[in-house]
RNA sequence: GGGAGUUUAGCUCAGCUGGGAGAGCAUCUGCCUUACAAGCAGAGGGUCACAGGUUCGAGCCCUGUAACUCCCACCA
């Protein structure tokens, strides 16, 4: 584990990421134990489709999980972090259908159901494992032993739980109800699996004659080849146009039915005719309008949406063949009266984009008006809450508006639906057990041919795969889980099904928290998508830049439930950073010679600063991860390591560690402090970062086997330095302004001057020497009055004065523009600040901290004006 | 039609309950200073979309407007 003697100058993740693993796995850190002197922190993930590929997606979420989880872990919780792989119904089964037909020219009508299922079994047990091992590059602290499949054992056991208990209470029926059919993917769709996409249309208007006259009605539509399923024509009972019609008929052109004029409210007097065809069958407000007036539903489609029997002539064309041939036939009977364009929005299925065909069909539906109720409340008095809470707002609308959920589906890879049908005596049954004779008559019985919806099961992912129905002491100790992680897009098909499938089946909120995060986009904002080919492959970023780095990448700057673009630039600048941290520590490693580190009693004035400064780090990011501003904390990390612990503290403390350095004390609590803080920062790292915090960490002098199990920083009331920090900034601010000076007049740090330093705190510079001689590149540094006659440059801070000599390179006249413009700044600021501080409703209503706040400011600003003045005098 | 989000530096984005505008990248200048050139030290760059309002004080709260994005509904 021990890091070799000669590192390398720049980070190898290659080298590192996959020991650091296995080292973990072996020593089996992420297994969550009972401990009943613990409390559970407990996450699910969300589980990826088994035959899937990580994307970037992924990553992110992984990465967001794995921050929580560890730090949770390092903070005492028995945290388990449980993973596992959904079946994916269509995406899965479409999937092996095509690699069959590539490789055999067969469907899986050819081979059978039984052989089907035990090729995709094969395809699971093949490629399952794909998707693990790429979580596991993320560096994912999963507890492997846990994970599970949604089409496992217990899985199933749970789902058929459910559906006898909801079919027991009335809650699951059978009906032929209007469905979105996918006839690409030959199974109906619920709802939330279409999606509407806007598409160029036209408005055909037909001449429908009324019979026994030589009136005719002109209905509207966009599908005229659903007319071959038309069994009423409907107008609004205000509309006086056609007030004369109703309880007529008229004979359907080309079909030659005789069909009803019905008035119903629900066609709109103002669009097209005002007089609209109904199909009831192929048609959601024509279905329900027909039932209202008893017309008949005449399916005139099959599965794939080819014309039926019931199609006359044009049986066996297509959708879009039939259409066409029904405008040439309208055209030459005469019933064409014209065409409009529309814009209409098209129902297309969400695999595969194909145009849903809506088809009246026997199928299974979870009714959810009760089951949403308890769901909606459990967020609305606070028992679940949503980070950031806006999302509140759409899950509460959405399961506010909610319809029954159709969960059959035409497919066979999934759990089959555990209903039985006896042709002999026409029972049905639900059962968990498997039937096979009807107990009635004691004929041979038939499953149901189709398979639940895949997020039927997903919906029991928090408690199914934790033993339920069983009463397991896992379910026992980690549920109800802690926090849910989850992409927005996701909220109505997961996230609401599993609150509703919770607090139905288990009495409990399966979770308290829902951390919402946003989706990953390309540079320029597009989803990943494969049509346009711009997918990122996280794995290939891990092998060019390391996990580290994508996992800070996917994190920084990113503010919950907000989406992020995703360009290959950034990540080189946290790569970089990954890299900064690494030779930190090789440069702690070159001079430390302790085995062991602890805070030293004498305390330099930098030991305190950089203490103070990491302690106020600490409070900072464990606050916000508390928050889960997981951006924010990474931001405080960032900053504190590279700006406060290596462009300062580090330079502040060279001397004291080399070897010039005699004073084997101050050496010594150089290196304690040094390594006190490097291995707290790193374990405050760590959740974000954890291969190369681990990797150094180990090397390190630390107690303990591993960062990973270590406990997280706290906050520690003994490591405030309020006044020393104070006091340093001002030693820091000094340099900064010296460097400042130096750069504008083209004097080269490696150009040492004398300085000359007034100040009340003489002492504190007196400390800081050498600093001021390392980082500011002074030598002779004087306390007592000018005694050169050589020209100055002059530096003026709230705390000191300071000249450095440099001859002809200072211009006095642009010494006294420069001075001038100060002394305005000043002026300024001070004007600003007292304009505030004799406001009298500032002083009656701002809060006391910050009054002082400004007083103090104003302090500083005299201050530093009275010196800016003193030296412009003296020039 | 209903709802939500976004609008801050050239680019990508932070800015968490209102209290003197920030980061990274990019640009410019000077440096291979014995951890790091994947680096160091500096610099320039913003009417916080617009218009009102509340407040002692607004990038932040309220109202309205505009542009873009997303979700839900789906008038044939």
């Amino acid at each position: 584990m021990n890091m070799p003697k000669e590192l390398p100058k720049t980070y190898d993740p290659k080298q590192v990421e996959d020991r650091i693993y296995d080292f973990w796995i072996k020593n089996n850190y992420f297994k969550a134990e009972r401990d009943p002197d613990k409390e559970p922190f407990t996450i699910v993930i969300p589980p990826p489709n088994v035959t899937g590929q990580l994307h970037m997606g992924h990553a992110f979420d992984e990465t967001l999980q794995d921050i929580l989880i560890r730090y949770k872990r390092m903070s005492g919780y028995s945290a388990l972090w449980l993973p596992g792989t959904d079946h994916a119904g269509i995406a899965t089964q479409i999937k092996v259908e095509e690699s069959l037909r590539k490789e055999k020219g067969l469907t899986r009508h050819d081979i059978g159901r039984e052989d089907f299922l035990k090729i995709v079994w094969d395809w699971k047990k093949k490629y399952g494992s794909t998707i693990i091992n790429q979580l596991k590059k993320i560096g994912s602290s999963c507890d492997w032993q846990r994970e599970r499949f949604t089409m496992d054992e217990g899985c199933s056991k749970a789902v058929k739980e459910v559906f006898v208990n909801l079919y027991n209470k009335g809650l699951i029926y059978r009906g032929n109800r209007i469905i979105n059919w996918c006839p690409h993917c030959v199974t109906a769709l619920s709802d939330a699996e279409v999606e509407y996409t806007e598409k160029a249309g036209s408005l055909w208007h037909i001449k429908y004659p009324v019979k026994d006259s030589d009136e005719f009605v002109i209905v509207a539509t966009t599908r005229p080849e659903t007319m071959l399923g038309d069994t009423g024509v409907a107008v609004n009972p205000a509309d006086e146009r056609y007030a004369s019609l109703v309880g007529k008929t008229v004979i359907l052109p080309l079909v030659g039915r005789e069909i009803p004029i019905v008035a119903d409210e629900y066609v709109d007097m103002e669009f097209g005719t005002g007089c609209v065809k109904m199909t009831p069958a192929h048609d959601p407000n024509d279905f329900e309008v027909g039932l209202r007036h008893n017309l008949e539903q005449i399916l005139v489609f099959d599965g794939n949406a080819k014309i039926n029997e019931n199609g006359g002539s044009y049986q066996g064309l297509d959708r879009y063949e039939a259409r066409e041939k029904i405008i040439e036939d309208l055209q030459a009977g005469g019933y064409l009266v014209k065409i409009e364009e529309h814009m209409h929005n098209v129902g297309t299925c969400y695999r595969c984009k194909t145009d849903v065909e809506p088809m009246t069909s026997k199928q299974w539906f979870v009714k959810m008006v009760p089951l949403a109720k308890p769901a909606i409340d459990a967020v609305k008095e606070g028992r679940i809450h949503f980070i950031p809470d806006r999302f509140e707002t759409n899950y509460i609308h959405w399961m506010e508006n909610i319809r029954d959920w159709c969960i059959s589906r035409q497919l066979w890879w999934g759990h089959r639906i555990p209903a039985y049908y006896c042709d002999q005596c026409g029972e049905m049954m639900v059962s968990k057990e498997d039937i096979d004779v009807c107990p009635k008559c004691g004929a041979k019985v038939r499953q149901d041919e189709d398979v639940l919806d895949t997020w039927f099961s997903s919906a029991l992912w928090p408690f199914s795969t934790l033993g339920w129905p069983e009463k397991t002491e896992d379910l026992e100790y980690f549920y109800p889980t802690s926090v849910l992680v989850t992409g927005y897009d996701i909220i109505p098909f997961w996230v609401s099904r599993m609150i509703f499938s919770g607090l139905e089946h288990t009495g409990k909120e399966p979770f308290h928290t829902v951390f919402i995060h946003g989706l990953i986009r390309d540079s320029q904002g597009r989803k990943f998508s494969k049509s346009l080919g711009n997918g990122v492959d996280p794995l290939d970023m891990i092998e060019k830049y390391g996990a580290d780095a994508l996992r800070f990448d996917l994190i920084m700057g990113n503010a919950p439930g907000n989406d992020m673009r995703f360009n290959e630039e950034e990540i080189k600048a946290y790569r970089n950073f990954v890299n900064k941290i690494w030779n930190a520590a090789r440069f702690a490693m070159t001079y430390i010679t302790i085995d062991h580190a602890d805070i030293p009693e004498n305390l330099q004035i930098e030991d305190q600063w950089i203490l103070h400064e990491m302690n106020e780090t600490v409070k900072s990011v464990r606050e916000n991860l508390d928050k889960c501003e997981l951006g924010v904390a990474a931001q405080k990390l960032y900053d504190f390591i590279w700006d406060k612990f290596c462009d300062w503290y580090i330079e502040l403390v060279k001397p004291r560690l080399f070897e010039t350095n005699k004073d084997e004390e101050t050496r010594f609590s150089a290196q304690n402090v040094l390594v006190y803080v490097l291995s707290n920062t790193l374990a405050l790292l760590h959740p974000f970062m954890p291969f190369i915090t681990e990797e150094i960490w180990q090397s390190l002098p630390h107690e303990g086997e591993a960062l990973v199990v270590a406990s997280y920083p706290a906050f520690r009331e003994d490591l405030v330095f309020s006044e020393s920090a104070k006091a340093m900034e001002y030693v820091m601010e000094l340099i900064k302004q010296i460097r400042q000076v130096r750069t504008s007049m083209n004097v080269p740090m490696s150009r040492k001057t004398s300085l000359y330093i007034e100040s009340e705190n003489q002492n504190l510079y007196r400390q800081g020497t050498e600093f001021l001689k390392r980082l500011a590149g002074a030598e002779n540094i004087s306390f007592s009055g000018l005694s050169s006659s050589d020209k100055m440059a002059a530096i003026v801070t709230a705390d000191a004065k300071a000249f450095i000599p440099i001859g002809d390179l200072v211009d006095i006249e642009k010494e006294k523009d420069r001075l001038k413009k100060e002394e305005q700044r000043l002026l300024a600021e001070i004007s600003r600040v007292d304009k505030k501080l004799s406001n009298e409703g500032f002083l009656a209503k701002a809060p006391q901290k910050v009054i002082e706040e400004e007083k103090a400011k104003r302090a500083d600003y005299m201050k530093q004006l009275e010196n800016v003045r003193k030296v412009y005098a003296d020039l």
